[in-house]
DNA sequence: GTCCAGGATCGGA
DNA sequence: TCCGATCATGGA
């Protein structure tokens, strides 16, 4: 890939294994928005507009410096896509189908925070809606960056909310455990950086301390908030293609490279849910 | 009215 | 250790 820079834009030419529809449609995140063939969306405090057209993806609204410092790393561009979908691709057939169709999706690095307040959010619940939730969190306690784009709420502001201050977002029963996620960020409690250090079983242990935080969303953060591959997180979806695609048979066979397997099973399935009707 | 959604928790067996 | 009911909400 090249990049290419203008006072307000980058273009990245000659792309390999970057989707921008699989990438912010395999339901790895839920603040970016697709209209009139563009995406709008938010990161790190700031907004960008992008499109694709082939190989090429325009960035808008960017330059050379912020996309050193923040795009190049949240779309993972310095990641070997093509190698991890053909090593995965060896390992089984079924797996190597979904890459074929999913190839282009990358693990974006999301704020931790950010993943795991909406994980969260996301328990017993559906996609169009969860993305409604955060964003009335977003529009209630975030910052303002543009016209309808808003910044993701700080722990704080967060942690010094009661129930009843939530009671807008219509999150219901995971208020209080947006609450308590947001206090022990902010206390220090739960420090993400010390997270990346420890062993996965550890990291995920200390995850699961939060108040409505099990398994599932616990290795949700670690696999999107940490960008830790070895995550694999098994929701109703996850479970019932184990159990009809590959039965018996562990996430371990998947490798150090699971995690980015389970995206592509994930979004393929999504796409062909008859496949395990 | 019933069922379900990228789950977790609790009580009882 | 495992199982089922329950949790708040809205759309199908």
């Amino acid at each position: 890939m090249e990049f290419e820079f203008s006072e307000n834009s980058v273009k990245i030419l000659n792309t390999v294994n970057f989707d921008l529809s699989q990438t912010f449609g395999c339901g790895q995140c839920f603040r970016w928005n697709k209209f009139e063939n563009k995406f709008f969306g938010a990161a790190f405090g700031e907004f960008v507009s992008l499109t694709q057209n082939g190989t090429t993806v325009i960035i808008e609204n960017t330059n050379e410096e912020k996309f050193n410092l923040i795009w190049k790393d949240y779309f993972d561009l310095e990641s070997n896509y093509k190698f991890m979908a053909e090593h995965l691709s060896d390992i089984n057939p079924i797996l190597d189908k979904a890459i074929r169709e999913c190839s282009g999706i990358r693990i974006l690095k999301q704020d931790p925070w950010e993943a795991l307040c909406s994980f969260i959010i996301s328990q017993n619940n559906n996609i169009p809606r969860i993305k409604k939730i955060v964003n009335s969190l977003c529009v209630k306690f975030g910052g303002n960056l543009a016209d309808g784009i808003f910044t993701f709420p700080k722990p704080e502001i967060l942690a010094a909310c009661e129930e009843e201050d939530l009671a807008s977002v219509r999150a219901g029963f995971r208020a209080r455990y947006i609450i308590d996620a947001a206090r022990k960020v902010s206390e220090g409690t739960l420090d993400f950086l010390e997270l990346k250090n420890m062993p996965p079983e550890e990291a995920s242990g200390v995850l699961m301390q939060i108040i409505g935080v099990g398994p599932k969303i616990a290795e949700c953060v670690r696999l999107y908030g940490l960008h830790d591959f070895r995550a694999f997180p098994i929701d109703v979806w996850m479970k019932k293609i184990m159990e009809k695609l590959f039965p018996g048979v562990s996430s371990d066979i998947f490798g150090d490279f699971r995690g980015l397997a389970q995206q592509y099973l994930y979004h393929y399935i999504r796409l062909h849910p008859d496949v395990i009707a």
